[in-house]
DNA sequence: CTTAGCATGCTGGGAAATTAGCATACGCCC
DNA sequence: GGGCGTATGCTAATTTCCCAGCATGCTAAG
């Protein structure tokens, strides 16, 4: 039952297994301690536990060993689910406009950005329009 | 129990009803039968109704009557929520970093960027420098 | 008037999710 | 060695979720 590597995965996962991977794509990998503390809410550690052995059954993720403890990682690349989470954003505030995505972006950090981030976007923006 | 406005959604809703607040997110309000037709593996209409309801009753949905039927939509306002959820997605793909996620929207689609659009960003990014 | 269509209100129940608890093993320190 | 801390394996149980169904009311068509 190898998954489909397209499909969005806010549908197939329950909140606390949405919870858990969003904490694995932030740190790529953890420990089952890592990721119990970085959840809203945390459970005990054997629900944890369970839900990670969950998710590893579904696919979702893999786990390898580190000295005495497991780690967990997604299968799914954080590329992978990048994308598809960023088109699912822009659908659902954006109406599709990507420019109105970046638009809120900057608004809403545009005191954070150096002045490298923002010469870097500059030249990217550039080259989008040279594109093809 | 009035709704703290700043904790994130994500918490507090089960798949099905993020499901349903991300589609009235994205139309602004809909009847019954337009979240419906707008779910993944739609369930029945009663389903439906009842998820909305409860929705309701968290206080994340309020209805309005449209001649015979009710129209719904978000209580807290779209502006909030996006901000929310694109701040949730920072710490989650692109750990943190305004320009990375910007980075990743124009490489997704910069092919489907006009050039007007490209131009008005271009204006952004450099208002955003001369701020303050 | 009566019937068909579509709306809401409400409620029960099966399935899934989420949780905690117990047994067990290993390493470390006193 | 004995006990403590922390790890996993497994399982049972409650809570939440999710769904469909039925009763009812309103409107419009026949």
């Amino acid at each position: 039952m190898p998954l489909r590597a397209n499909r969005p995965l806010h549908l197939d996962v329950s909140r606390r297994e949405r919870q858990i991977l969003d904490v694995l794509y932030a740190r790529e990998r953890a420990t089952v301690a890592e990721v119990r503390a970085a959840l809203p809410n945390a459970p005990s550690y054997s629900a944890v536990r369970a839900l990670l052995r969950i998710l590893e059954e579904k696919g979702y993720v893999r786990h390898g060993q580190d000295g005495p403890r497991y780690v967990y990682a997604p299968t799914i690349a954080r590329d992978s689910a990048k994308r598809s989470a960023l088109r699912h954003m822009l659908r659902t505030f954006f109406n599709g406009s990507t420019e109105q995505a970046i638009a809120a972006l900057l608004d809403d950090s545009s005191s954070r950005l150096s002045d490298d981030e923002l010469a870097r976007l500059a030249r990217l923006i550039d080259q989008a329009g040279h594109k093809d």
